[in-house]
DNA sequence: CTGTTAGCGCCTTCAG
DNA sequence: CTGAAGGCGCTAACAG
C-alpha cells in the first residue's frame, strides 16, 4: 500500500504538503494541489485511518453496543441512532458485547476505538462501563440504572407502560391479572412490574405471587412461563407478558392448549414489535418510542461531544396500542 | 488517560518492559511482571488500539456491511457472520453504506481499519469495492456479480430458487403467474426472475411482460406494485413476489380489495423471514440458507487471511416452503 | 506557499 | 532480563 511518503517522493513535494492538500487546507496553491492529486490517485493512495486518528486522538466514530447483532428487534432504535449520527458527519458502528469481556464491545470501548458509546445491552457489565467512562468520552445506557458523573441514562418510562397495560386490563373487567417477568438484570422489566403492581393496589387487586413468573424476555422463555401457568391448574382472566416476543411464545402454548385469546383468557405484551400486528389476534401492546430514544441518545453524544452541558437522565413515555387479543 | 509511559513510571521499569509484561511474553520475571500489572491497574491502564494496530498493520476486526443497519431482516445471516467470527477470536462490526462515498462502510473500507469485510449492500459501487479489495484484505460479496481477483462471490441459488417456486405453482395447476420483482440493481432479483420464466418455458406457458411488474423489495413496494396489478383489471392466477415483504404488502392490497387468499389467487414470497409463518394465511415461500451463507463468508475470510487458498465462487441452494397461501 | 520537525502511543530489535 | 532507540503513517506548529 502506498503512504504518504509515496505521494511525496511522487510530486516532489513535502509530506505535509501532501497532507495539507489532500484535505482541503487554503495554503496550498492548486498547481500542487493538482500535482498531489494526480500523484495519489496514480499510487491509488488511500490515508492510514488509525494514523491519523491516533494522531488527532479522535475517530468520528460512534459505537452503537448491543447483546446481539443479530437480535431483530432494535430496528427502529437503531434508525434513530443512524440517522442522527448521519445528519450530523459521525459514523456509526454496530457491536456486540457477545463473548463478555473478550468482546467487540468491551474492546472498542475500553481502547478508545470510538468517541463515544451508546449500550444496550445486559451482558455487558456495570463494571466494564464505569472504567470505560470518563471525562470527554459520553456513554449513554439505554434500560439500565447506572449512576455515574459520565455516564447518562435514557430509558422509557416503563413504570408509566407497566402501569397503563394493567390499567387497561382492569378497565375491562379482568382481575387476575398475571405478570411474566423478563430477565433479572433487567431494569426495564422491573419497572414494568412495578407499574404493575401499583395498578393492582391502586384497584384494590390481589397482587399474587403466584402468578408471577419469570421469564427471559425470549419466545421460548415466554412459552415455557405459559405452560408453567397452564400446569398450575387454574388460570389468570389475564396475563400481561413484560414484552411481546413473550406474548407470542405464550399465545403458542395457550393455542396449543385448545385456549382461546381473548375468549378465554386476555393477552397483552410489551415493545409493539412489527410481528404484533400480524399475530393472530393482533396483539394488543404497548409502543415504546424507540426511534425517538435512539435519536435522543444520539443527539446527547454529540451534544456532549461538541462540549455542552447535559442532563444525566431523560425519560420518553409509551402509548397503549389496542388490538384484539383483549376481551 | 494513562500510557504506557505512566505504566512505566510508576513500575519503575523501561516501558519495553511493560510491553512485554502485559503482552505475556516469557523473557519477563514473575516479580516485575506483578509489579508493572500492578501499577497499571493502579492507572487504570488501557492500551491504545490504534496505536497498536497501526504498528501492527493488523486490527483482528472484520466488517460486516449492510445497506442499513436498520433493516431486520439480516438476522439469521450476521448470527452465522457473528458465531464464526467470535469463535475464531475476530471482533467483528457492522456498518452501513448509507451514505455512499462518504459511508462509514467506505471509510472502514478504504481507511483499512479492518482486516477483511463481507459485504450485502447494493448501494455500494463495485468500483469502490474493486478499489479497496487487494492481495491480503479479503472482501466477500453477498448478493453481487463482481469478478475480481481478489473478491470472492457468495450466493444463493436464485434461478433455482425462483424455478421451484414458479414450478410449484405450475404444478398446482396455475398457469397465469405473475411476477414482482426486486429493485433492477439486484442481482438476486434477477437471478429469481431467469428461473420464473425459464420455468414458465419448461412447461410451455407464455411469458407476458404484464404480468412482470418491477417492485423494491419492500412492503410499500409490493404493496403499489398488487394496486397496479389488481388496476390491470384481469388478475393472474398466482403471484410470484420477489421477497417475502412485499409479498407481505401484496397480501394487504388483496385483502383491501376483497381477493381472498389462496381461493381467489395463489402467492409464493422469497426469503422466508420471521413474520412469513404468521401471516394469515401463513406465506408459501422459498428458504434460503442465511445463516449458512454468513458462516460461510466469514470462514472464507479466515481461511484467506490464515493464507489458504480457496475458490472464488460459492453457490448455496434454496428450500421450497409449503404453507397456506397457494391453492 | 512549502518544507522541517516533533511527536501521537505503542511495539520491537539490539545492545547491555 | 532490561533499557534505549527507531519507526508505524499521519498531522500540526513553526520556520523559511
Amino acid at each position: 500500500m502506498a503512504t504518504i511518503k509515496d505521494v511525496a517522493r511522487l510530486a516532489g513535494v513535502a509530506i505535509s504538503t501532501v497532507s495539507y492538500a489532500l484535505n482541503g487546507s487554503e495554503k496550498i496553491s492548486p498547481a500542487t494541489r493538482e500535482k498531489v492529486i494526480g500523484a495519489a490517485r496514480q499510487l491509488n493512495y488511500q490515508k492510514n485511518g488509525f494514523a491519523s486518528d491516533l494522531k488527532r486522538t479522535k475517530t468520528n466514530t460512534i459505537a452503537l453496543i448491543l447483546s446481539d447483532l443479530a437480535g431483530p428487534y432494535y430496528s427502529e432504535l437503531t434508525k434513530g441512532v443512524q440517522e442522527v449520527s448521519v445528519a450530523n458527519g459521525y459514523d456509526l458502528i454496530a457491536c456486540s458485547s457477545k463473548g463478555g469481556p473478550l468482546s467487540t464491545a468491551t474492546k472498542f470501548l475500553k481502547e478508545k476505538r470510538v468517541d463515544g458509546a451508546i449500550i444496550l445491552a445486559h451482558n455487558i457489565s456495570d463494571e466494564v462501563i464505569v472504567e470505560s467512562a470518563r471525562q470527554g468520552f459520553p456513554i449513554i445506557v439505554l434500560d439500565r440504572h447506572l449512576e455515574n458523573e459520565f455516564v447518562i441514562q435514557v430509558e422509557v418510562d416503563n413504570f408509566q407502560g407497566g402501569f397503563v397495560a394493567t390499567e387497561h386490563l382492569i378497565e375491562k373487567g379482568l382481575k387476575d391479572i398475571a405478570f411474566i417477568s423478563g430477565p433479572p438484570r433487567s431494569h426495564d422489566s422491573k419497572m414494568r412490574y412495578k407499574g404493575y403492581a401499583t395498578a393492582l393496589k391502586e384497584y384494590k387487586l390481589d397482587v399474587n405471587g403466584k402468578w408471577e413468573i419469570h421469564g427471559d424476555f425470549t419466545r421460548e422463555g415466554g412459552y415455557r412461563a405459559t405452560k408453567m401457568l397452564i400446569a398450575q391448574g387454574r388460570l389468570p382472566e389475564a396475563v400481561f407478558y413484560a414484552n411481546d416476543e413473550m406474548a407470542i411464545g405464550g399465545i403458542q402454548a395457550f393455542q396449543e392448549n385448545k385456549i382461546r385469546i381473548p375468549e378465554d383468557i386476555s393477552v397483552i405484551g410489551y415493545d409493539d414489535i412489527q410481528l404484533a400486528e400480524f399475530m393472530t389476534p393482533p396483539l394488543t401492546t404497548i409502543r415504546q418510542p424507540k426511534y425517538e430514544a435512539g435519536a435522543l441518545a444520539m443527539h446527547i453524544i454529540l451534544q456532549q461531544l461538541a462540549g455542552v452541558e447535559v442532563n444525566s437522565y431523560y425519560k420518553l413515555s409509551t402509548e397503549l396500542i389496542t388490538r384484539k387479543s383483549v376481551k
